[in-house]
DNA sequence: CTTACTGTACCGGCTGGACGGTCTTGTCAA
DNA sequence: TTGACAAGACCGTCCAGCCGGTACAGTAAG
């Protein structure tokens, strides 16, 4: 067997959301994410048989980075609640002023129902969170902030300064306990 | 000159928006609007000489009537806060079941730059908010959690029971004061 | 009143280009 | 030599935008 050149797959993903970002979600073609990839149009379609395939990926793999992110913060600070740990992780990824994810609009395009998973997981993690809470009422608007942070890097609107979103996440913390 | 049969082009931008949100925002070509509207492809470029024209219409229209949305709130309910005016419109927009503003996928993969005027009205709004409140960090709370739940329901993600989100509301006015 | 002309609103076939996916032809490690 | 894998020319489809029509209201001259 060939070795991969690197690893191949790794990097088409990565290319993927790069021209996501930079050319706009609507530009997510094969050709530009193989050329940007340093990879021949077979070369991906070889990977990722098909335009959907490709998109699954970035989901999962998206998932599971973010799972291993949250796992890795809430082991860390262990005394704290599940709950801080993800503010912090969700407010550290939204200080970040390029948005990460745009492929996901190309997703939403592609299909609608690639957000099924995300939506699983958003679920799931809700649910985790409630288990640990006294306060829903908190916990729901805690959670719900964190979405509308998410929301904004996403759409890239940095609609709040950095001072603001500091203090933003203060007052979620301090409603968190 | 020859009367228009009804508004053409509020049924072509109302059919934009149907045919974003029952055929996914990928499907959202020409032709497909054209026919929703019960027009032709050449009496829809009459109207709107090019696609990013027509998108140009839909955001405009969504602003114009979410700020007559908010306006007319704020003015029924005039000893309330302006915030909270902002909390229950919201509140009740995202319990349609359906997303109203699919086609804001459609229109982020046209052009990226269509968020702008989008962008600008939250910042505008925000600022107005600010205003009026003696507690920023409370007032910056809300907003995020609203945002989150406007973003939620764009998505189509349910993650909420009507119990919870009820609940939220409830919680976010009483931050709110 | 009638005929000729003008501008508006709309129609639908066409085309050029872009893009997803296939296929043939390499290439290199084992 | 063989087989896993990469390369990129090629094909079919879809779609935005163009263009040559059609219908019809108003205007105005005869």
């Amino acid at each position: 067997m060939r070795a991969p050149r690197a690893n191949s797959r790794e990097k088409i993903l990565a290319a993927a959301a790069d021209v996501a970002r930079e050319a706009g979600p609507g530009s997510l073609s094969l050709e530009a994410v193989a050329s940007r990839a340093g990879v021949s149009k077979g070369g991906l379609l070889y990977n990722f048989p098909t335009k959907a395939k490709l998109m699954q990926g970035l989901v999962e793999s998206y998932l599971r980075d973010f799972q291993k992110a949250l796992e890795a913060r809430t082991a860390e600070s262990g005394h704290e609640s599940a709950l801080s740990a993800y503010i912090k992780l969700s407010a550290d990824d939204c200080e970040r002023p390029k948005p990460s994810a745009s492929w996901i609009f190309s997703a939403i395009a592609e299909d609608p129902d690639f957000l099924t998973p995300i939506k699983a997981f958003k679920h799931q993690l809700l649910e985790r969170l409630k288990e640990e809470t006294s306060d829903l009422g908190s916990l729901l608007v805690c959670f719900l902030a964190i979405e509308g942070l998410r929301s904004m890097n996403l759409f890239d609107s940095d609609v709040l300064s950095e001072d603001e979103h500091k203090l933003l996440v203060a007052s979620l913390l301090k409603i968190a306990g």
